[in-house]
DNA sequence: GCCAACGTTGGC
DNA sequence: GCCAACGTTGGC
């Protein structure tokens, strides 16, 4: 079976067995820290249709208002070829075009706040597959959450770039969600070009001004709000 | 290829 | 629990 490697976020990749105890311990605290970030959760009471809205403490960045709400979200893959550990890990748009049903798992997220993130993402939720670490960085297409998270079997595989020696079966550490392909973008949006709209919208007020991509650049699994991707999807035209 | 930003590790 | 050293991400 092909596991596309792809998607960053792996600083747990632990193969040294000796330094296990250790590396539970601290990845436990960052767990907890992280969890704290996993009280984002659906508003258990409301909820509408396929896809609900869920709300997260504003980053102290943001200061004024006390809730953000998300609903959709931000993929990052690499498009171009890159060996780690002798693995390429490219895995572009066009890959996920040639995917079986193009869809994927999207797997290899070994980072506990974009873990937490996969968590909390529905079923039918949209997202910009993002292309990074390329020539041109940016947005090229949509796709959508076809399989709410579960475990993320890489973790377990001895042989696999992703594997974790510190999660256990009973306690996966590691989640993953299926993300299938919906359309491209109308046209490539690049993130220079988001990047002078958020610079904007910092100094004068809008939709962009906390936009994650920038506050938090090293995620692999952002989320954003509605005016978020309602404001980047404008750009298309 | 450089390197700033930032997450993790581990000694104290 | 602090924080310096270290490693990784990812734009440029």
């Amino acid at each position: 079976m092909p596991w596309p490697s792809r998607k960053r976020d792996k600083e747990a990749v632990a193969d040294k067995e000796e330094s296990d105890a250790k590396i539970a311990k601290t990845e436990e605290k960052a767990s907890d820290k992280q969890e704290e970030e996993k009280s984002a959760k659906p508003p258990a009471g409301k909820s509408t249709s396929g896809w609900k809205n869920w709300k997260k403490k504003a980053s102290e960045s943001g200061g004024e208002e006390s809730k953000i709400t998300y609903c959709h979200w931000l993929l990052k893959s690499e498009p171009e070829s890159r060996l780690e550990k002798g693995v390429d890990v490219k895995f572009s748009i066009d890959d996920l075009k040639a995917q079986p049903n193009q869809t994927t798992c999207w797997d290899g997220v070994r980072n506990y706040q974009a873990r937490n993130f996969l968590r909390s993402m529905k079923l039918g939720q949209q997202a910009f597959f993002y292309h990074s670490n390329c020539k041109e960085p940016g947005i090229v297409a949509i796709v959508k959450i076809v399989k709410e998270a579960y475990p993320d079997h890489t973790q377990f595989d001895k042989k696999h770039l992703y594997y974790d020696s510190t999660s256990k079966k009973e306690n996966p550490k590691w989640s993953m969600v299926d993300v299938q392909f919906v359309r491209m973008t109308k046209r490539f949006i690049p993130l220079s070009e988001i990047k002078v709209h958020h610079l904007e919208h910092k100094a004068k007020g809008g939709p962009l001004k906390n936009m994650m991509l920038f506050a938090k650049q090293r995620l692999s699994v952002q989320p954003l709000t509605q005016e978020e991707f309602d404001f980047v999807l404008s750009l298309e035209e």
